[in-house]
DNA sequence: TTTATATATCGCAATATTACGATTATATAT
DNA sequence: ATATATAATCGTAATATTGCGATATATAAA
C-alpha cells in the first residue's frame, strides 16, 4: 500500500501530525516567517521573496490556509491575508503541550 | 520535477522543516507520546501499542532516530531506548521561538 | 551450537508531495 | 468594454512517503 492508516490513531494525534505536516517544508516555514513579520498584510511579492514559481507558492499557501493559519481575502488581484493569530497561538500551545509531556529518567 | 528545493532556504528553515517532518505522521506522534510517558525504556511492545507491522514501526523509529530524538541501544534483542531529553527540549524551544516571532495587527 | 525472540533491512506496490508551464479566473484601471 | 496585473487551477513529471511480506541479522537462553 502506501496510504497512512490515520484511522488507527486518535483525533489529537492526527491533528498534531497534520499541523506538523504544514510546517514540514522549508518554503512554508519561510512563507510563514515572512508573513508573520510583516506590519501590513500585502504579500504580493512572495514569489520574489521565496524564489519558487507562482503556482508553487499558491500551492504552499493553500496548504497553510487549509489548517486555518491564514485569514483575509484570497481571491483576485491585490489579495490581502495575514496570520490568523488565534490559530497560530493555539498551535503554539498544542506543540508546547506535546513537548511538555515527558517523564523519563533512564538510559 | 518534484524534489524540494532545499538549497534556496536557510539552514534554520530546513532544520525546523525537517523536525516538523518527523512529527508529521500520527504514528510517530503516537510512538513519541508512548515512549515519553514510560518510566523505563523498555519498548518492545510498540508494535502492539501502535497497531502497525513491525517493519513499519522500525521505519518510523528510524525517522525519529535520524534527528536525534532517541537515545539508547538500537541493535539486537531487548533493545533499550528512550527520549533524548536534550534534543527534545531543544526542539521544544525551536518550535516555540518560531511561533513567538509574530507581529501583525491587520485584517 | 542450536533455538527462540526481537529488530533491521530489502523489495515492491500504492499513494502523496513537489514543482512548474499553460491556462483560467478575478479584479482594477483605462 | 478592454487591457493589465495578479492569483488560482489544471495537467503532468519527478520524487518521496507509507506499509508490509520476506528475509537477514543480532542477542540471549538452552
Amino acid at each position: 500500500m502506501g496510504a497512512s492508516k490515520t484511522h488507527i490513531f486518535s483525533i489529537a494525534e492526527n491533528e498534531l501530525a497534520q499541523a506538523a505536516k504544514v510546517l514540514a517544508h522549508p518554503a512554508r516555514i519561510a512563507i510563514l516567517e515572512y508573513i508573520s513579520k510583516q506590519e501590513n498584510c500585502i504579500c504580493t511579492d512572495l514569489v520574489d521573496v521565496i524564489g519558487l514559481a507562482q503556482p508553487t507558492i499558491s500551492q504552499h499557501l493553500n496548504e497553510i490556509k487549509k489548517i486555518g493559519l491564514l485569514k483575509g481575502t484570497f481571491e483576485g488581484k491585490n489579495l490581502c491575508y495575514c496570520i490568523n493569530r488565534e490559530k497560530w497561538e493555539a498551535l503554539q500551545q498544542y506543540f508546547n503541550a506535546f513537548f511538555s509531556n515527558i517523564n523519563q529518567n533512564c538510559c
